[in-house]
DNA sequence: AAATTTGATGCAAACGTTTGCGGAATTGTT
DNA sequence: AACAATTCCGCAAACGTTTGCATCAAATTT
């Protein structure tokens, strides 16, 4: 372990080691002849400033925590592909943990960001997690705690979401402008938040125009399950299917790929999703644009002012936009 | 900040600092009822050790750093999750850094896992980095540095890969047995090294057996180059085409849906992935699975063999399966 | 020439732990 | 009853930094 520290430089160079800290970070009272020596061989030495000794310090670990279900999913990607470009641009670290949608391994995660001292965390709860005192206890401690996508109801905190009413909303409006019919409404899991809102929300807006189009809609909590459904309602001869989620999307694409339809000759689509999964099929399917990566942008820029003394609570809610593929 | 610290729950007990450390870690020189009352008092303050403190004065940091170009990747989403896994599973953290293909962006994660002092890294290199020198000099420090997926060819190193000849052999001896006529192959981009083995495997099997297998081959650097020549090649009418990788797959996909062609009734497909692309489709497409998932778990435990002492330098290989799905 | 300012550096404490060693009180052994 | 062993605990140094304050020589002012 060749590691160099102040004091081997100083005792090189014969200086004291605050001389050296000082001299290594343009302290003014250091003349430039002894900067210019000690920096020429805090190079070559190859040092490196521990930082755990500057986080006990200093106690400001520059570090953020990440916590989300799963890192293996399209739109957390691109969640912490933004929050993790931000935090390398403004000299934080990220530890990113996931928590497997369990609750148990959810503390332990939290416990591990405590115990590293970490400037803020960025959380997604899993479903099952119904006590967020923990998280509001760092709070009590003044470390930020921005909850995004799938947040607790509470209302005493800060959180970023996607805009799940407005999304539905807007994948309805397209649905009623291309003067549709008869409209297959697949949603998520019945008891998530975010799926009540989208349910909504779609529903009302293509009841409350009069437009006379007929609705049908079900919930899948899965792939598999969409694809079972979205086989049962086919019987049923919608003229468009509107998916909830990438998740749903897919299974719907499966049936529509089994059945041989032509898309959006035989059916219509339109989906609510990052991106990623619109763009796998040809035509393209249409969708309504949340986007992780901007809902991380927002998380970090939330963060931000946290840590710049805003006591402020928020809820931010990113904005969506629809992409026209050739599915509708 | 309401932190708690060996101190303050010394100093409200009226014992030592040592006497508190050595209870709450049940060392045998502290009496049960000792023990007791202080573990009692640290949880109700929510006592949680300064792991920056810990790491200073034992110099075991418990954290690894893993580099990776994007973690908005498939197949590196699977290995980061495997990964994270096993690492909170040993009591380990880990710091994630993505380096966006660029070479001075990983230079700079480097720095800060040197500045992090972790315990080990995983790197998987960009493309354009030509200097591995600086992951070496970890090595020197005897810091265990595990290469993955994209490995330099310098060969005094640890590395972990994908079974690049194995795998496009598999598939190839699959395209045989099929009694296909006329193939066409989609490779990658040329100057990577995984793509030339990948090449050179599959077409020495296609063409060994005196198959009569007549075999088309091109590079595509991305999805939509893929699509591109997919497009012109289908004139040649192949009655299969192999994929190298997802992101070849989906390019040649959207051409297939586009045409309107039937798989596998038109033409056959099968690819090297992980195993997300092709369960987007129906059929299923059949693929060799190079699993990242796999990969990791075989990355992580490469590492605790150097952390346990092993000096040996090798040069891991994941196994490979074939998956059927209805494709070909 | 004495007093003051300026410039450059060093001292030492603190951050929160761990751990080798030493010490006092209690218990056990002849 | 004298001694040895055991049990339980505290002291203090160390890990690598940062930073307020003191120091001291040289330069400047009076």
């Amino acid at each position: 372990m060749n590691n160099t520290t102040l004091k081997k430089i100083s005792e090189i160079l014969g200086l004291s080691i605050s001389t050296i800290s000082r001299a290594l970070k343009g302290h003014p009272d250091i003349s430039d002849k002894t900067k210019q020596r000690v920096v020429e061989l805090a190079t070559t030495l190859d040092y490196e400033p521990n930082a755990n000794a500057i986080n006990l310090r200093t106690s400001n670990s520059k570090l953020f925590g990440l916590i989300v279900p799963s890192i293996s999913n399209w739109f957390y990607n691109a969640f912490i592909a933004a929050v993790e470009e931000d935090s390398r641009r403004n000299g934080y670290s990220l530890m990113i943990l996931q928590s497997s949608d369990d609750p148990a391994i959810e503390i332990t995660n939290l416990k591990l960001c405590r115990q590293n001292r970490i400037t803020g965390l960025f959380v997604c709860i899993s479903p099952d997690t119904t006590n967020i005192e923990p998280f509001l206890k760092l709070k009590e401690m003044d470390i930020p705690v921005i909850f995004f996508d799938k947040v607790p109801e509470n209302n005493n905190c800060n959180k970023v979401c996607v805009a799940d009413s407005l999304s539905a909303t807007m994948a309805a409006t397209v649905i009623i402008n291309k003067k549709k019919k008869k409209v297959l409404g697949l949603f998520g899991n019945a008891h998530l938040l975010m799926t009540r809102k989208r349910l909504a929300a779609f529903s009302e807006t293509i009841n409350e125009k009069l437009t006379k189009i007929k609705l049908i809609t079900d919930h899948a909590s899965s792939t598999a399950e969409a694809e079972a459904l979205m086989l049962k309602h086919l019987k049923e001869k919608p003229d468009t299917v509107f998916c909830m989620s990438d998740e749903i999307l897919v299974g719907v694409m499966k049936v529509i790929q089994r059945k041989g339809l032509a898309v959006p000759g035989d059916i219509g689509v339109i989906t609510i999703s990052n991106g990623t999964a619109p763009k796998l099929y040809h035509p393209e399917i249409t969708y309504i644009e949340t986007s992780g990566y901007k809902l991380g942008k927002l998380a970090f820029s939330s963060m931000m002012a946290c840590l710049g003394g805003s006591t402020f609570i928020q809820e931010l809610t990113a904005e969506c936009l629809l992409v026209e593929g050739g599915s509708l």
